[in-house]
DNA sequence: AAGCATGCGAAAAACTATTTTCATCACCGC
DNA sequence: GCGGTGATGAAAATAGTTTTTCGCATGCTT
């Protein structure tokens, strides 16, 4: 809830006062598309067709004591999302409830700033390939085998030929010995990396397998391999990283692989479902890391 | 073609090359949560506790002409991917742009509601539940495997006695056997629950120990059994469930549970740190599956 | 140890942005 | 017409930011 916006406020409550030159500062303010702190006061008169002059006196008349106190407004307001608050000292509010809310805000935050990264067509892109590829194997190490895990699960249920790596008890090797040019490598690396992510990634460039890396913003040598990469944003002001938005991005990629080859997958999922009611879903169905049928369906 | 942020790339690509008080300014900037144009250069190298001095060095090594340079590319980019998500007016529904709108607005929604749907309290008696507790099994089936693994995971750095269950390739009887009513158990257990949820459920009961049900709104019996219940909404609209919201509640969770005991759990993550150093993290730490050493930190 | 290379930040210098001043202009009531 | 009122932007004055300079410190090599 981040409480609209002071600046939009004052400028409504002095609309009706502004002389033209300032009322055009205030219109481009109010329908400005991005953020207005990162322009400066002179570029903004220069927007509005106007004066810096009258940019001065536009923000005064509204109460500021000068551009610099509007800029600190906004950046404030518009990034409530995620800074260093929970572990702070700056006491929250409400105590549990302003954590709460400070959570919900900071992963809103994440979830907006990880989506809006994705170039357009992006997605589509990378869909495409893994719905292409003779074998998509998905690797990931500590917290990111997760996340590999559940993309794995989700992928193998559209498509054959996904296994999830290091296989349970297993060293890597074997796995990607044959990886070939009609290949497709997931390599879930989140922060805390080991350093088998690195090999991972050279090996499959090597190899020539294309690589699509989903990552947080401090990887960076490894990036070079990759021919996607997917960035989520973790910062979670808490103790640990929040995977929400990892969980969400890949989850929307799923959806695209499923939009590329919507028959195939359809017939695949049925084809698992008929064979779930067969088996009986009485028992207890979940001995996946015992390692054997990676390829098991949901 | 709105080439990715190209800031973050270039310092990726430069990373290496970094001396430290740069290199301070470049984790500041990966992990930047807002927006960096908004801030002037010399609030940045006060931010990274660097002088003014090392950030003009460390734009231009970075290749740009100085800070007025990095700004407008900030600015535009970010300009670029704002819209995907505001104007809907130019990307009618067809595109792919729409499909992530309405992701967004999902998950977002999923969040909120989740979140919200907290008691006041609630968290905070729970954690004080789990940090107290003799023995935390977390259990999960299927999908809810991979939450429940990432929640014991965390709980695992926080306090000993917490295991994942099913443990590889096991039945469940033998670890449930001597549960007591100083014991919690932590049930995952999302839709398309298998029927022993329902029996750990009641053998959780039925050994006196207290369950934490973590679940989706479809879930009603199992309720009957469980002290706490924490919801989650798992709707996306598209073809999977996503498991954002559950990943942030938990993480929320685990958040409040440092809180109630920070002195020991400070003192264990310490601990494994320092272990964590003495076997080198370059190995390949993560056999996790193979069963035995469910205990091993983060 | 001495010499060299490199990183560092305080402070000066160069530069840019903001605010103030000021001359001009347009409008209004009389 | 005429003085009053208020708006306006060019340009000067001021404030603030960025860049350069420079001396010191650290670590590595010879």
């Amino acid at each position: 809830m981040p409480e609209r916006t002071r600046l939009e406020a004052r400028i409504q409550r002095h609309y009706d006062e502004l002389p033209p030159a300032e009322r055009r500062l205030a219109d481009l303010l109010l329908g400005f598309p991005g953020n207005p702190a990162s322009y400066s006061a002179s570029e903004l008169a220069a927007m509005a067709g106007t004066s810096n002059a009258a940019a001065t006196r536009f923000f005064r008349r509204l109460g500021y004591k000068g551009y610099a106190e509007v800029r600190r407004q906004v950046r404030d307001a518009q990034a409530w999302g995620s800074p260093v608050y929970l572990s702070d000292a700056s006491a929250p509010p409400g105590g549990e409830n302003g954590v709460v809310a400070a959570h919900l805000a900071s992963e809103t935050d994440n979830l907006r700033r990880t989506l809006e990264g994705l170039r357009p067509g992006q997605l589509e892109e990378i869909a495409a390939a893994l719905a292409r590829a003779r074998r998509v194997p998905v690797v990931g190490f500590r917290n990111s085998r997760m996340i590999a895990h559940y993309f794995q699960r989700q992928l193998v249920l559209l498509r054959p030929g996904t296994v999830l790596l290091p296989a349970p008890g297993q060293t890597l090797a074997e796995d990607l010995a044959d990886l070939g040019g009609e290949d497709v490598v997931v390599l879930v690396a989140f922060r805390r990396r080991v350093a088998a992510v690195g090999e991972v990634a050279r090996i499959t460039r090597e190899r020539g397998a294309s690589l699509l890396l989903v990552t947080d913003p401090s990887a960076m040598r490894i990036t070079r391999f990759a021919r996607w990469t997917l960035l989520c944003r973790l910062g979670s002001g808490s103790l640990f990283d929040s995977y929400a938005s990892a969980m969400s991005l890949l989850n929307l990629l799923c959806a695209a692989v499923f939009r590329r080859m919507p028959d195939r997958a359809a017939r695949r999922m049925r084809r698992i479902e008929a064979l779930h009611e067969e088996l009986g879903e009485l028992t207890l169905p979940d001995r996946e890391p015992a390692g054997a049928d990676q390829n098991r369906p949901s």
